[in-house]
DNA sequence: AATTGGCACTCAACTGAGTCGAGTGCCAGG
DNA sequence: CCTGGCACTCGACTCAGTTGAGTGCCAATT
């Protein structure tokens, strides 16, 4: 079993590794540390810990350096938030602050967290499942060509464009925005997917012209609420992975894939487990069903009107867990606010 | 001067040194192609081909390297575009063909593109700027909120979200609408721009609620107008720099973060000239200004009804130009074809 | 005038021996 | 349980020597 100083040892080696890159000697660290003990009951120590499997000796004689296991070690018992500085605070206010909607106020969650941290910073936008439909509009364009425009409660928006069989009058598309809307107006995203496919299915094959322009809307306004339901992610600073590629013993490849996929980060993003505070995150080998072996995410929960989602940063294993946690939950206490406040941005 | 067989022999250099990523010997010339003369006449030629700055030798005695200039020479003048395969021609189709709206028909361009060539594919949203307006829509939200919608006849929408200072009603937003519409619909969206501008500026200061409204709705109309302005890119294979990255003697970093800056790009772009095909290359140290010295970017010019832009490629100097040219050239057309043909999808 | 074979020369890349030193494991003594 | 001491390991570095691909140049050939 590890002792007390054994786990002071442990962070030790990894503040240190992080901060030098190099594994770690019992030297270096009662240097650098203010234990008092010697050298030798330090080799003692991180032999228990080697033990463990907590960390790890690169070569026979050479210093240790911390396994994934020593990392989620770390992060769960003894990494002391460092909590940010007055004024990283205020920028991020202000930053935030000046956000126009919502999509705007990601994008500059996503800005100041990679500023922040140096790391991808990824922002999951909120669910919108448990959301309401407010508004639908329809709007002929000319020719065969109808635009439906879908509104939220929660203020979002999306449009599209339905192709139909015939150019509807003035008169079809009120008739229509009527029926549409009170199909589906105040209902819940979630909702209206299941009613809108089962109107298309249970409704009678269309028996003249005004059906058949229903019912291809109706199609797209489908196709547009399933987008509702699907996650998005926003994302900022990818190319800092090239600053930190030494620190991939392998490719930054799979990690960018991942980046421009995003379906990836999405599912390992949904599949972490928060601990009390609304933190989680995943360490290297954790990653392994999404080939990010050697990367490390951090995410925090926020919440809005909305429904919540998460905030988070992808960086290499070996990345400085006090900080950058620390800048995410900050991030994502202020971007909780932001969504609380003032309702009327979104 | 460099002989016509001296271009021969830049040729093969170029093609020689791609293929095998090291520099290339005038034996190696003389094995691989069937020039009818001896290596040391190649090594004659291979001088002179230096003294031009065309070829470069990496050490006093290896083999020799294009330079940028020697590219540029063999892309002007001696690479034969390598056409696609019948099979990628008929992928190429039937994947565009089955695109929806314009968004998605840009996004699987450049899916389409990186995979043909495995580089960074781009492009350019075609310009707004000569479309004209075809229909406004304002919708009240509830509340302060008014949705505005901005349809231009080459089928783009945007919508946005504006705050005015009291719940306007049906009557206020019927209003609304006819008076923005009168103002701006059928205008070009450059001339809205100014219009919107002016009558912001000249108009009389909101006398009563309707009129803040009014101007409210005014400014949100501008702002996105402006944005209809703006050139965006779509990009795709981001993470295939991480593969070519031993191409790159620097880092990959400037190139990721001209990624995702975009601005750099579209500058870039925009400042490439073409030639009589509308292809057009800008190689290497070319780029300087951009801060990608190690980069190529190879783009065409595309049409359709909206005004045209461009599609491209970004990949490191050292590529196949003969391949890549012929894969953006081929893209370019096949898009064009779908913006002609078929103007309902947009 | 262009081409060719021959030859001396250069220089990166590789090899192998030797040294250094940071760091370890272990042990006997405090 | 801690500590100083000590033998040991092994990567990193250095240095000299070898190899070989490739060049430049020149005199001879066509």
């Amino acid at each position: 079993m590890v002792s007390e100083r054994g786990l002071q040892v442990l962070r030790a080696i990894v503040q240190d590794y992080v901060d030098t890159r190099e594994p770690v000697g019992s030297k270096a660290i009662v240097e650098r540390h203010a234990f008092g003990v010697s050298a030798a009951t330090i080799r003692n120590d991180m032999a228990l810990l080697e033990d463990e499997d907590l960390i790890v000796a690169p070569h026979t004689s050479s210093g240790r350096v911390p396994t994934d296991k020593g990392y989620r070690v770390f992060v769960d018992h003894l990494a002391e938030l460092r909590p940010l500085s007055g004024a990283q605070r205020s920028a991020i206010t202000s930053f935030l602050d000046e956000a126009g909607d919502l999509d705007d106020l990601l994008a500059r969650t996503v800005r100041a967290l990679t500023q922040l941290t140096g790391q991808v910073a990824i922002v999951q936008y909120p669910s919108f499942a448990r959301a309401n439909l407010s508004h639908v509009e329809l709007v002929a364009l000319g020719g065969p060509r109808v635009l439906v425009v879908l509104v939220t409660d929660t203020g979002r928006v999306s449009q599209r464009i339905a192709l139909v069989v015939a150019e509807p009058t003035e008169n079809d598309i009120a008739h229509l925005r009527a029926r549409v809307g009170s199909l589906l107006v105040g209902r819940r995203v979630a909702d209206c997917v299941q009613q809108v496919t089962t109107t298309l299915a249970d409704g009678p094959r269309p028996g003249n012209t005004l059906d058949a322009i229903a019912d291809a809307v109706l199609r797209v306004v489908g196709e547009e609420l399933e987008e509702f339901r699907q996650d998005r992610l926003v994302m900022a600073g990818a190319a800092t992975l090239a600053k930190r590629e030494s620190d991939f013993r392998g490719s930054i490849y799979p990690l960018l894939e991942a980046i421009e996929e995003q379906v990836t980060l999405l599912r390992l993003m949904s599949e972490m487990v928060a601990d009390e505070q609304g933190l989680s995150a995943s360490i290297g080998r954790e990653n392994e069903p999404f080939g990010l072996v050697e990367a490390s995410v951090l995410a925090s929960r926020y919440d809005g009107s909305a429904g919540g989602a998460r905030v988070g940063l992808l960086g290499p294993t070996r990345m400085d867990y006090s900080s950058n946690l620390a800048a995410v939950r900050a991030v994502a206490h202020y971007l909780t606010r932001m969504l609380e406040d003032d309702d009327s941005a979104r």
